[in-house]
DNA sequence: AAAGTATATCAAAAAAATAGATCATGTTAA
DNA sequence: TTAACATGATCTATTTTTTTGATATACTTT
């Protein structure tokens, strides 16, 4: 049984004759029968009653026709799939993303993509911090973090900005206080966001080290920040809604501003689906949310 | 593009090698090569890296085997089906079911047959009464319904009993009296079922014919006579419950007794699964309910 | 009855797949 | 380090499979 077998079988009932089946696939119509007669022999029941003029399916015949189909419309998709590899297309484009980076940021770009690329999947590594290392490593394709160039083995692109504001529990001690110092700070635990990955430390404004919380992600920052556990950081654009119902409030520190950037490694040549992904953000589309 | 490149490019993955695929297919090496290279060609791009000691996958090679195994999973499952086709075994099997019949009585012998002939699609013809027509026609290969010999056209076995009581709805007039007589009843709407076939006019015990009102489910029926509607006759194991709740009343008639019996076209030999479902019933176990 | 259209079948031809041998290369174990 | 072993590519000869073109037979239509 092959599936050429299958495609003339669905051609002769499309066009309801041998002959006619013979003339659309550019054969002899001796092939499209002796392609039948194996068929039949193989499966070892007949596809066609041929006592009428015309040939029609046996019962047997249509549901085995129904069940070719689907496997050829199949066939069919593989050899797309094939045409968008054979193009250059990735099959899967891996990006490595910042716990800092403004997701809704994201949503526009990987809606735009997928119906654009639906044959190519998407896997977002969430990393902490280090979202360039995963480009070194070879774990990922295009890394969305803050800057970090290293050695000038990545390509970047700086795009926005994004303001760390110091925030603590509008229960904490320290909200009481018009402006702590940081004599005032150091007296509390700090919540700090922390990379697993050791190599490059890149935690920047600690104030007393000795008395951190470290948090992996900053789903979990943001809880503990909210119930009183310490202060820390965090980007403006994930406290909005906090603010405004004052469950947490800010402090008078000044903001740490940090400037994020796409990045992409130099020895690597992105495919046009990365290429895609690279533009969206590169040429601004990306920036319409900051 | 064939599917027997597909299965080598598999087992090459499986295996580890070209060599060990070829032994595995019984085929030489050169055969395997000669197979993954016009694969290849006709792709337009690598499948293995040849650079190491052993093939190992491209990115696009990988992508493609994993969308190619599928199709070779549904091929597999094309084959099995041509077998289960071969063993001669229906792929539809089509029941006619009097409106009459307890279906409860039914989704037993359905459960134990989808999960025995997973193959096999089912079709419930829900007929109003004559279930038998549905054979004659061939639109059903067997029927399920009350009694009704065909000219020994087909073949029946009698099963067992249905009780059609004569009810009206609490709230309707005859209910105040004890024994309503022909006369009684003559004054108010009878609910009959009646059938879209013209041919055979089974209606049984129609009171006064200029005087009712005809249905073509039982649904419908039970919902005419609980609102107050008229009277009428239903199957005792259809009301158990509105008569437990007294939102239906019996009236002193006779119960009409029903004999149900499964019927099959005598010149239409069933199938296994055709005769799976006939064993069933006909040895019993369809009678367990009743 | 005649002309037209169907499929099956056969022998010959063409095309495709396979086998077996050989080569260059990489791995493993003594 | 060397010798034995394993791997995939490539080539030619062989085998198998598919296709063709011609012919036979059957059914439909006019």
């Amino acid at each position: 049984m092959t599936l050429d077998q299958l495609q003339v079988l669905k051609t002769i009932v499309s066009s309801g004759s041998f002959r006619a089946a013979s003339q659309e696939l550019h054969r002899a119509q001796s092939a499209v029968s002796y392609s039948m007669r194996t068929l039949e022999d193989e499966l070892g029941f007949k596809l066609f009653s041929r006592d009428q003029y015309r040939p029609t399916l046996t019962p047997q015949g249509r549901a085995f026709l129904k069940k070719a189909s689907d496997l050829i419309f199949q066939f069919d998709e593989l050899g797309e799939t094939a045409e968008f590899l054979k193009r250059g297309h990735e099959p899967i484009i891996r990006l490595a993303v910042s716990a800092l980076w403004p997701l809704p940021n994201l949503v526009g770009a990987l809606k735009e993509f997928s119906s654009r690329f639906p044959q190519t999947e998407i896997k977002i590594i969430h990393d902490v911090l280090s979202t360039d290392e995963q480009l070194l490593e070879d774990h990922a394709d295009i890394s969305l973090g803050t800057i970090f160039n290293e050695k000038g083995l990545l390509i970047t692109e700086e795009l926005f900005t994004v303001d760390m504001v110091m925030v603590c529990a509008a229960k904490h001690p320290l909200a009481k206080l018009k402006k702590p110092t940081a004599e005032d700070l150091k007296k509390y635990p700090q919540i700090v966001l922390s990379s697993t990955v050791k190599s490059s430390d890149r935690s920047g404004g600690i104030i007393n080290p000795a008395n951190t919380i470290s948090v992996q992600d900053l789903q979990t920052k943001k809880v503990f920040l909210e119930s009183g556990l310490g202060y820390g950081r965090m980007p403006d654009f994930a406290i909005k809604e906090e603010i405004k119902r004052k469950s947490l409030v800010t402090l008078g520190q000044k903001p740490i501003t940090l400037h994020t950037s796409i990045a992409r490694h130099s020895a690597k040549e992105l495919g046009p689906c990365g290429k895609f992904i690279w533009n969206y953000f590169s040429r601004g589309q990306g920036k319409k949310l900051k």
